[in-house]
DNA sequence: GTCATGCGCAACTATCCGGTTGCCTTTTCC
DNA sequence: GGAAAAGGCAACCGGATAGTTGCGCATGAC
């Protein structure tokens, strides 16, 4: 099992995208109430809205939200797949390491 | 289900660790390979070995990582328990997501 | 004893990042 | 038509961060 299957290029931008707190809580605003508008998450965000704004940009550069534009607000909303490589990620990493762990062990015990 | 499960104070600063390119390269070497010293992560790890031991510091900082002095060398391990936080995390976004999408849909059928 | 290896500490640099304020455009509502 | 709401754009600031170089100290090998 090599690590190269991890991927560290491609998923670390995405848990650098998770990795600041206002945005974390942004994601589990829109995956709890599912799409809305940019006033809308600014409302209880204890940030200003253009924060809000960069925020959301950076998580649509991570390709982990997508902005449509309806009338005069900007609804955002969750794209699923990101989230889904990064679990994976983990996942792969977990996995490696309680075979190395096994491995340890047996050897050991041997 | 609500938000606050997800606990974005706590598991941010998880995914900021896992969120730079060589940190997580060296996550993956390390749940690949076992416990190891910082001179063999560096081999071929493409920058200097102070870099290296930055990276190993905010590892542990965020206790995603653990080290142990043996001789002149220092182990390094990775510690389970905040990884399983962060797939927590991510699980429990994706359930949110999936049902919400679920709601809207039969709100569209309704 | 001597030399190489492994590592920590400190200083320095360049860049990125989170957040703000200010201003302007577009859209809705009356 | 005019006020108000939603949002884009740009400039600016302070602090974090990824990386380097240089030096000194222990420990293991011979």
């Amino acid at each position: 099992m090599s690590a190269r299957r991890l991927k560290p290029k491609i998923t670390a931008p995405i848990f650098a995208a998770l990795g600041d707190e206002t945005r974390l809580r942004i994601v589990a605003r829109l995956s709890a109430g599912g799409p809305m508008s940019i006033a809308h998450l600014t409302r209880d965000a204890s940030v200003t809205r253009q924060a809000v704004t960069k925020h959301l940009h950076v998580l649509a550069h991570a390709g982990l939200a997508r902005s449509a534009r309806l009338g005069r607000e900007s609804v955002w909303e969750l794209q699923p797949e990101p989230l889904d490589a990064a679990r994976r990620c983990l996942d792969g990493i977990s996995a490696q390491w309680d075979a190395v762990l096994d491995r340890l062990k047996t050897f050991v015990e041997d």
